[in-house]
DNA sequence: TCATTTGTTCGGATTCAATTCGGATATGCC
DNA sequence: GGCATATCCGAATTGAATCCGAACAAATGA
């Protein structure tokens, strides 16, 4: 047996329940005492159990916010996932305006629940973890591509795309962050929207 | 007298000394134990100071983060600054690629110290402490239009300098951070420049 | 139904890192 | 040299994370 499996795996429901319970409270109390200030003992509380129960299920504290983490990713994979057959068939800036915008709601959620979380967590946890999110993109990236067979001609796609996937949700996290952002969402969304739109029409006039 | 003010400036030169030991020695006990194994105990043996000692001039292990993070914006923020004349005469994709190159050069000095603290950095900084590398950029920004008339007719240029900046920042360290980078840091380079150019002759060329 | 086994919860006991504090030592100044 | 002040030290304190064994609940099967 693996030495870290003290875990058990919640079968009952209502061990599902309270497993349920944890993580959310983990981001209430993420959103209430923000990351130094969320404790066991807080987030057993707010989950209505006792400590000892967070360690039923999660190996540590650490693996509590991993679960967010996967949660939120979950969300946001959920999201895009089922839309991208129609999403493919949209022009570039409005595709960008509507990723963006579902993105904004999402994270907005509850009061900013997940949004504070991404503020904490954001990207450069050790692990990548945000990989799934990266992996949906680049693939809806990739069926647009080929929905647009004139794109085909653009070069160094792995490239543009990491810079647009990595690029864009940092840029809307930051921007969402900032509690005196000085400049409109929706102009930070036309920005990005042109800043993908101009490339594709640069690189493909380039030749032309 | 200020009340969290239990903190010593340090005068005489051996004292000077000891806090910069400190805040090296943050960033040596970042790149080998990583943020959470990053105790008071290592970083005072690796200063050769006693635990106590920290606590003399740094209120906490915060603050001691936080000299970090200041050491860092500072060496970005004189590399640029004085070149600023001579960087505004360029044209753009060389800026871009000057820019991006010289920053990682300096993340990548001694080991990756600072790009390790870099990648914790979104995590400890909840407060936006890159403010004042932002400001620096959007200033070079201004200034490089004011060098060049015709990108007067720029619209929405803080939505842009936002995105750029922000955008910029964060693709390199989520790139040098990766261990298995799937794209060439050149490639990704021209990339950056390519968004930024194209952006500018698409948006120039938009009624002309 | 009840006995037994297995899953679940509990909360005090333990461990370990952050921080404090009073005393020891070094430095600068006269 | 001797005084005042700066600096340093490290054992003691505090509090959070984690562990653990007992209590409780659910499922099983006769």
């Amino acid at each position: 047996m693996p030495p870290s499996s003290r875990q058990r795996r919640p079968t009952q429901p209502r061990a599902k329940a309270t497993v349920r319970a944890i993580v959310e409270a983990g981001f209430i109390s993420l959103s209430r005492h923000g990351v130094e200030g969320t404790t066991t003992r807080h987030i057993a509380e707010i989950a209505g159990v006792s400590v000892g129960s967070l360690y039923e299920y999660f190996a540590n504290k650490e693996e509590i916010f991993d679960a967010m983490h996967q949660h939120v990713v979950g969300e946001v994979v959920e999201m895009v996932q089922p839309r991208i057959p129609e999403l493919v068939r949209m022009e570039i800036r409005p595709l960008v305006a509507e990723l963006l915008y579902r993105f904004r709601d999402l994270l907005e959620r509850d009061d900013g629940r997940y949004l504070r979380y991404m503020s904490y967590a954001a990207y450069f946890a050790p692990r990548n973890q945000l990989e799934p999110i990266n992996r949906l993109l680049m693939n809806l990236l990739v069926q647009y591509v080929m929905h647009h067979p004139d794109l085909t001609r653009l070069g160094n796609l792995p490239a543009m795309g990491f810079i647009m996937i990595n690029g864009g949700i940092f840029t809307v996290i930051r921007h969402l962050t900032d509690p005196h952002p000085t400049v409109a969402f929706d102009d930070l969304v036309r920005g990005l929207g042109d800043m993908v739109g101009y490339f594709v029409e640069g690189e493909l006039g380039k030749r032309s």
